[in-house]
This record gives structure tokens, C-alpha cells and sequence, in this order.
RNA sequence: CGGGGUGUGGCUCAGGUGGUAGAGUGCUUGCUUCGGGAGCAAGAGGCCGCGAGUUCGAGUCUCGCCACUCCGACCA
């Protein structure tokens, strides 16, 4: 291709909504244009590392054995109605009617269809397993669409789901998705690590994420450096370390006017946040909860819900804390409550014993309070989130926390789906049994994001060779001398015929111009022909590393075609 | 869904107290240039987000709506 003949634009200034690297770059090296929010075009420079991707990909889960099929990006209502999921979904499904009335939605994502069409066609053990997998579009109308196309609401997405007919046979399907995703995000060149996930409320027996790590990522990760521990926040756990005990002491009630906070209070008893728990209200599926974490911990939200297999979880309202305290917000706590609800404490609180607690009075905190003597917990679980130094759960060093983004989801489903829609099989005694299902997900467009976070600098993107969209561009430095547009057009038109992705600027712009497009865009190599042309001495650039050799032509081609 | 911000040439933005729109960049043309986004000159390009209202007159003031965006909540 002529740089000259392509539909390609490049910005120099930094669009004014787009807040992170790759965001800004793409939009700048003109590899998308924003439609709608959440919503993009990919243009041709664009489009081809998305491709990459794609391919990448598409090659890995063949190699695995997964085979590909394309599912409708549209489909009736009836198919997420069996399990459950046209309601569940709510506002975040794109739904629309037909000429007839008839319900349809754009899928947000393919258990369903997938379950269906697998339930249709086979009936027997002997047809087991079996993997499939589409790269189709998905529309999810996201609440907050950000980071270009990090989050969007139309997003390419590689999904995969195996069936198998025992758990044993789910553990190798699994396993093998797990070699495959490895295999992909290495030939990406992305710095990936894998985390122990929360199932949610999808059930089932296991679930893993492939993070980046980046500022910006959605999730926090909590890792282990010692012995290679990693879980999502939301899963992660932590030992919890004896604390010193002291002799019971008698409880009394200290006036605390207008201290609300944990920090207020911490000044005003002039005391550690370790001697603190605090108390806090939810509203589980309707029932009013009260949990108690240290004073300067989190709750971890996810943990709670798991631990109530909680539908729709809430704080509780201003009014349910008055009614169930008997005081203003700010002084809940586990004794003299006005109604008997269930206490949930951290397994930290349980090691606690003279701690200061909410009196349920208004301006009024308790100290001294001790568990078992003065009140009585429902349960004693981990519903805290982990922090930085943390004790390892596995080795107790210290945990690290760090963002990242989800780039690979792997899950084992187990039967939520097959037995919902009747996705049986027949087993070698004639039995029927339902299917046991597993689903790994890779975001295309985010996982090219990844890359570019992980491969840029103030001058543009680094692109892996594998991921390019040319290998090479050849930049002619000026195009009205005959010696180098020869030179130039003789080494492009080389690496063309020998299956190189090539490009050759030759617009009759300054070098410099050529030069700023060229690591905007983040070709992997430049071969500037110019002054020495005549010697048939020409230069080439890497981009990844800076570095700059002058060769001769033959061995600047070899050079561009070793580069791997 | 709560709270903030912004909508003006392709892009980045300026336009006290109302008088029919500007700059930089990009684009076109010419000349001079030519190794890291050149210089000069001449051009093209705008329903000032949309709709009402106030006014002789609205980019500017009022009200409503929409879109985009940031923070939070939420997120198979």
C-alpha cells in the first residue's frame, strides 16, 4: 500500500474526551472514530490489528480443538427467557420489536443459544465433549461506556462453551481453554496475569480472569510475590493475624456528640483503628443485616452477597438504620439493638476483645465490648476486602494490590444452563443426564486496548510485530529524487513480493512529517532511504527499542524479515 | 441511577455587561523549503446541540429537552 492512496488520518492534538493512552492514541493514529458513546467505527489501520487479534485468537482455539460457529447478533426474547435471563438482564439489554410486535434483543452474550443449539444436535455420551466458540458482536448498553473501547456498548467478543459429560471431563475442557488463552495473550506480547475469580452469581465451581495490569483497570488484583498467589479483590482472602488479648474489661458508654466518622472517632478516643469495629447496615433481598469489619477495613460487598446468596443487596435506608438502631446514622452497633436482625462479624473482628462498637444511641459510642459476653454474632466469616500487606493466604507474606484489566474470562458454568433448558445427554446406561457446561470469554477490542497500554510512549503506539498493522513502512526522504525513489520502490515492492506487510509513504510531505505518523501509528520498522542512497546504503529504525543500523539494501531486508 | 462539567469550521479552543462569529491546527492553491509535525501568500469550510421564550435584535439572557463527558454507585 501507498501511504499516498490510503484512507488514513492522523491527528496531532489529543481528542478532548479520551482520558487514557491507548483511547487517545487510537483516536489519534485514526484506528477508530467514536458514533455514539460506547459505540465505534473501525477504520482500515484500525481494523487490521483488530484482525490480528482476531486471528490470534481464531488460531489458538482451533489448535485446542474448539470449533467455530456464528451465532445471530439478534435473537427472539424466548431464548433468554427459559433461563430466566430476559428479565434478569434488565436495562442493560438493547430490545427491540418487530414489524409483528414480537420481542427481540441484540445478545449481550450466548449461554443460551449456544445450550440450545448443542441440546438440538446431540444426543449421546459419545458425542462428548465438545467445544465451541464464535467472534461476534455483543451489545450490552452499559451504564458508563468509558476508555474508548475498553468498555463499550458494542463490543467483539470471543466466546467459547464446552460441554462435557462429567465434572472430570469439565476439568480437562477447562484446562485446555486455560493452555489456549496462556498461548494467546504470550503471542499478544501482553504482561497478563491469571487470578482466582469470584463465581458470582453465576454459581458454579470455578472461575479464572486473565488481568493486565494497568492504573485504569476496572478491577483490583491482590498477588502474592512469594509464592504466586492471585485473586480478584473481590475474592481474594487473607490470614488473619492473632492480636495481642486482654483482660476482659467492663463495657461502658462513652458520650460522643456529632462523631460520626471512624476518623472522627479515632481523634476524639485518641485510639488505633484497630480498636474500632464498625457496624454497618444492609438490606439483603429484604432483610435488614448487620455487619462489622475493623474500623479502617472495607467491606468486600461481593463476599457478603455470596454469603447471603443475595439477589438484590443495598445499604440499608436512612429510615431502616433509625428504625432497627434506635438511633441516628453514625452509631450502629451489635448491642441494644431495637430489632433482632443477623450479625454478621469479619473473622478479623473475632479476634478482637475490648473494641468500641455504636451504642444504637444517638451520640453515644460503647467501649469495651467484648464478643459472646455482650452480644452474639449470626455468622463469623471473611466479608472484608484485602488490603496492601495483607497476610498471603497461602504463605503469609505480604499481599501486593495492583488495577488491571479483565482481558479472558474462563468459567465453569456446571449445569445452571443445561438444566434449564433441558440440555441432556444419554449415558453409556441409557440414563439421561444434563450436560456439564464451561464458558471462557476474550474481549477483542479490549484486549487490543491492553496492548497498546502496555506498548506506547509520548510519540505513539509500539505495536508488536504480531499485532501491526505493517510490519514495515519505507519512507523515501524526499520524493522528487529519482536515486532514492528508485531505492525506495525497489525495496518496497521486494518486501511485497516476499509476503512482507509493507507500506511506503510517498506523499511529498517533510521527513519529519513522515517520521511523527510512522511512530504515531507504531509501524515496528522504518527503513529511511535518503543521503546515501546512491551507495544503495539505507537506514532502519525499530520502534520498540530506538535503535538505528545503516545497512546496505539486501541486508536491510533480511533485517526487516528476521524481525520477529 | 446520584453529583459535577461541556456542547461554536475536521481537531483543540476563544468569544465581560445582547448588535448576525474568531484563532491555532488541518484542508485547497502558488512560491520558497526539505533528516523529527517548515515559511510566506491567497482560499474553501459554521442551522454557534435542539426547541420554545424575552427582545427591534440571542452564540450570549430564561425555561425545557438532547447529546457527550468526568466522579461515584452498578457491572455475565
Amino acid at each position: 500500500m501507498r501511504v499516498s492512496k490510503m484512507f488514513m488520518a492522523t491527528q496531532r492534538e489529543v481528542p478532548a474526551d479520551a482520558e487514557i493512552p491507548s483511547h487517545q492514541l487510537m483516536l489519534r493514529a485514526g484506528m477508530m472514530k467514536k458514533v455514539a458513546s460506547g459505540i465505534y467505527s473501525f477504520m482500515p489501520i484500525g481494523l487490521r490489528s483488530y484482525k490480528k487479534v482476531e486471528n490470534i485468537i481464531r488460531e489458538e482455539m482451533d489448535k485446542a480443538g474448539a470449533q467455530e460457529l456464528i451465532m445471530p447478533a439478534i435473537l427472539p426474547s424466548e431464548v433468554y427467557q427459559a433461563s430466566g435471563r430476559w428479565d434478569k438482564f434488565g436495562p442493560e439489554m438493547f430490545r427491540l420489536l418487530d414489524r409483528g410486535g414480537r420481542q427481540f434483543c441484540l445478545g449481550p452474550t450466548h449461554e443460551e443459544p449456544f445450550t440450545e443449539t448443542v441440546r438440538d444436535s446431540i444426543r449421546s455420551y459419545k458425542q462428548l465433549p465438545v467445544t465451541l466458540y464464535q467472534i461476534q458482536h455483543k451489545y450490552r448498553d452499559e451504564k458508563r461506556p468509558r476508555f474508548g473501547i475498553m468498555r463499550c456498548r458494542e463490543f467483539v467478543m470471543k466466546d467459547a462453551y464446552s460441554f462435557d459429560a462429567d465434572e472430570a471431563g469439565l476439568d480437562i475442557s477447562y484446562q485446555t481453554m486455560y493452555k489456549a488463552y496462556c498461548s494467546i495473550f504470550d503471542r499478544l506480547g501482553l504482561d497478563y496475569i491469571v487470578v482466582d475469580a469470584d463465581s458470582g452469581a453465576m454459581g458454579g465451581s470455578g472461575s479464572q480472569e486473565f488481568m493486565v495490569k494497568n492504573s485504569v483497570g476496572e478491577d483490583g488484583i491482590c498477588y502474592c510475590d512469594s509464592c504466586g498467589y492471585a485473586a480478584n479483590e473481590e475474592k481474594a482472602t487473607c490470614q488473619v493475624l492473632p492480636s495481642s488479648r486482654e483482660e476482659a474489661k467492663d463495657m461502658t458508654k462513652v458520650h460522643t456528640p456529632n462523631v460520626k466518622t471512624i476518623e472522627e472517632l479515632m481523634a476524639f478516643m485518641n485510639s488505633a483503628p484497630s480498636s474500632f469495629a464498625k457496624t454497618i447496615l444492609y438490606n439483603i433481598d429484604g432483610k435488614i443485616v448487620g455487619v462489622m469489619v475493623r474500623g479502617d477495613r472495607e467491606i468486600n460487598e461481593t463476599k457478603l452477597a455470596n454469603l447471603y446468596d443475595a439477589t438484590e443487596m443495598t445499604l440499608a435506608s436512612f429510615e431502616d438504620v433509625e428504625r432497627v438502631t434506635g438511633a441516628k446514622v453514625g452509631f450502629a452497633g451489635p448491642c441494644n439493638l431495637k430489632e433482632k436482625i443477623e450479625i454478621v462479624i469479619d473473622n478479623e473482628v473475632s479476634s478482637m476483645n475490648n473494641f468500641i462498637v455504636g451504642a444504637c444511641e444517638t451520640d453515644y459510642h460503647l467501649m469495651n465490648v467484648n464478643i459472646g459476653r455482650d452480644f452474639t454474632p449470626t455468622h463469623i466469616e471473611d466479608v472484608r476486602t484485602a488490603v496492601e500487606g495483607d497476610a498471603c493466604p497461602k504463605c503469609g507474606k505480604p499481599l501486593s494490590i495492583c488495577r488491571g484489566v479483565e482481558v479472558g474470562h474462563i468459567f465453569k458454568l456446571g449445569t445452571k444452563y443445561s438444566k434449564a433448558l433441558n440440555c441432556n445427554y444419554l449415558d453409556r446406561d441409557g440414563k439421561e443426564n444434563p450436560m456439564i457446561m464451561g464458558c471462557y470469554g476474550i474481549g477483542v477490542g479490549r484486549t487490543l486496548a491492553a496492548v497498546i497500554e502496555q506498548n506506547c510512549d509520548e510519540n505513539g503506539i509500539k505495536w508488536p510485530v504480531a499485532v501491526a498493522p505493517y510490519k514495515a513502512i519505507v519512507v523515501p526522504m524526499k520524493t522528487n529524487d529519482d536515486t532514492i525513489m528508485g531505492l525506495a520502490n525497489e525495496i518496497y515492492e521486494t518486501l511485497l513480493n516476499d509476503g512482507v506487510e509493507v507500506i511506503i509513504d510517498d506523499r511529498n510531505e517533510r521527513p519529519g512529517v513522515k517520521f511523527k505518523d510512522a511512530d504515531l501509528i507504531g509501524i515496528p520498522v522504518r527503513i529511511n532511504v535518503g543521503r546515501r542512497a546512491g551507495e544503495g546504503i539505507v537506514e532502519v529504525n525499530y520502534r520498540q527499542s530506538g535503535e538505528m543500523v545503516e545497512l546496505d539494501t539486501l541486508s536491510a531486508i533480511e533485517a526487516v524479515k528476521n524481525l520477529k
